[in-house]
DNA sequence: CCGAGTTTCTAGCAGTGCTAGGGATGAGAG
DNA sequence: CTCTCATCCCTAGCACTGCTAGAAACTCGG
């Protein structure tokens, strides 16, 4: 029994390995550095050891993109719970959301650009991505008006901040007046007279 | 003379061929099946001609996206000048604008979130990608608030609409419900009591 | 100490974008 | 009409990608 623990330890621990291997590399050099082959150097095993772990490099991608998806929701947290008001809780969170993606563009692709093979909009989603929901979700409620639907205004949100932070990144918009942009949409979704 | 024009005629009319062919084979199944031994079988040439005309596949790629975002800034012309109030415009130009993007998603990808290689926002940004963007402006003019850099809060409104579109097309937000977040962004947008 | 079973590696496949070099084709000179 | 030369285009190949089959090495129970 113990070794068959030991050896499923040591398999956990090499999975992991890869996996901020892989997050290490992408972070430094980009996904396109990111190939097998420099993967498996990196872990100091052969390319095959990587299938034996995971399906290809799509499924070590997305679990990549979980991983950096709790910190991205951990990050809108900590944002959103030391605002004060609505407003200023929502663009805190606006705030978080593109900092997260302009200081880490390449967790920002990964999890909302690139692997698609992830469940999304789905109760199968992994519990990452949901909180990561949520927490735009809470900012957004207290300035929903009446009659919205409150997930769709928070889908909505998201889709402002991801165009932004999207057409920023691949050049479309210049990156100066970012935070002007920001401040555009977060007072476009705000209702005025709202604290 | 004559047969330097027929040649250079000849060649204009292959660089056509090139184009439209990656554009339609890209329509049809993806960038993933436009490969350069593809287009060149296409084309009936072997894949050296390929490189006689662009410098490489991205550059194919950015001649399609100037090619399609002429169609789109044309989508989006006949939208607007259709439509009768300001709130109709920019919902008009709006929805034009992301029904382009679910009908010829191909030709989305090119111009908006692939190719990296073509200038954007600068002057130098080819025509077509500055009309697309002034048919853009011409909407959001008339619902700008005072004191509001129209510019940038048509960089934000299409950013609303970019973000929109992505998050959609690659599973990360539901199809079903595409029409309620367009209204919801332009309403968002338009000034209450704007005709 | 030896054979069974697991784990890992070597080698290779089919594909990618791209390019060097030679061979055919056609134009102009004598 | 023939010969020379330049232009154009194709064959073949490079270095790389993700991925996998089969052989080798190692581990462990008896």
């Amino acid at each position: 029994m113990t070794i068959q623990t030991r050896r499923e330890r040591e398999r956990a621990e090499r999975e992991r390995l890869i996996v901020t291997a892989a997050r290490e590399l992408a972070e430094a050099e980009g996904w396109d550095a990111v190939t097998t082959r420099r993967l498996a150097e990196e872990i100091e095993y052969s390319q095959p050891v990587l299938y034996s772990h995971f399906k290809g490099k799509g499924a070590i991608m997305a679990a990549v993109a979980v991983q950096g998806c709790a910190d991205l929701a951990e990050e809108m947290r900590a944002a959103r719970t030391a605002a004060g008001s609505a407003r200023e809780a929502l663009a805190a969170v606006g705030g978080a959301y593109t900092a997260f993606a302009r200081r880490r563009p390449a967790l920002y692709d990964v999890i909302f650009t690139l692997a698609v093979d992830l469940p999304f909009a789905t109760p199968e989603a992994p519990p990452a991505l949901q909180d990561a929901f949520g927490e735009l979700l809470q900012a957004v409620l207290p300035i929903a008006a009446d009659g919205e639907d409150t997930g769709l205004l928070t889908e909505t949100y998201w889709a402002g901040l991801h165009g932004l932070v999207t057409l920023m990144r691949s050049g479309r918009l210049p990156e100066e007046a970012h935070e002007q942009r920001l401040a555009l949409l977060i007072g476009h979704f705000v209702p005025p007279g709202t604290s």
